[in-house]
DNA sequence: AGCACGATTAACT
DNA sequence: GTTAATCGTGCTC
């Protein structure tokens, strides 16, 4: 059944500075409408890729046919195609015009569990959702949700706030797969990952 | 029109 | 620890 206990997470939460957005994600649970099943997850890792400047991230070829989504509006969803054959989850931050996301890079399910398990035949429960590509595989998320609004529950996806998680409970290193980008941005403590 | 590369994963040795 | 799979994107010619 759908939550009533919250409202999706606002524009205002994703405008915050990127690396406040990373951090809070932390504990939010992604919803997502699955086969007609809700379908949630504590998210559990995120990154932040930060501007134009940001050697690691996207942006770095300025404003494209692809990174036009991180200039939009915060909240929207930016979901990009790699290694031939994988799909990322991103949120739009910041300001419209300055070019941010956060990158969700694993999540924990904690309703939907025989969706998954139809979905992911095989597959260890712990190893559902404890990847980008992973996640995006279980719940079903390409390239169709490029550009949607994470705001609102119209699309089938979105994230609601979930529990606070401390910092005692939280590592915090670079980001990761980041072969060919030079310093400093490759060494920036811009990964977030509950840990314990 | 062609090319190098990638915010990864699974299946190897 | 190493590597193949696989194709959209952005850059160069």
């Amino acid at each position: 059944m759908l939550s009533t206990e919250f409202q999706p997470l606002q524009n205002d939460f994703y405008q915050q500075p990127t690396l406040n957005t990373a951090r809070q994600l932390l504990g939010a649970r992604l919803f997502r409408i699955l086969d007609g099943e809700l379908v949630s997850g504590r998210i559990t890792e995120t990154e932040a890729y930060i501007g134009e400047d940001d050697r690691a991230c996207h942006a770095k070829a300025g404003l494209t046919e692809r990174t036009k989504i991180m200039y939009g509006r915060a909240g929207t969803a930016y979901v990009y195609f790699t290694y031939g054959m994988h799909w990322m989850l991103n949120v739009v931050t910041e300001a419209e015009g300055f070019p941010a996301a956060v990158l969700i890079r694993s999540v924990a399910i904690e309703t939907g569990i025989e969706c998954i398990k139809a979905r992911r035949p095989g597959v260890k429960p712990s190893e559902w959702t404890n990847g980008p590509a992973k996640l995006t595989k279980a719940l079903g998320i390409d390239g169709s949700f490029n550009g949607i609004d994470l705001t609102g529950k119209g699309n089938g996806l979105w994230i609601e706030p979930g529990i606070v998680i401390s910092d005692a409970n939280v590592t915090i290193g670079a980001r990761v797969g980041l072969y060919s980008v030079p310093e400093p941005w490759k060494s920036f403590p811009w990964r977030f990952l509950v840990t314990g």
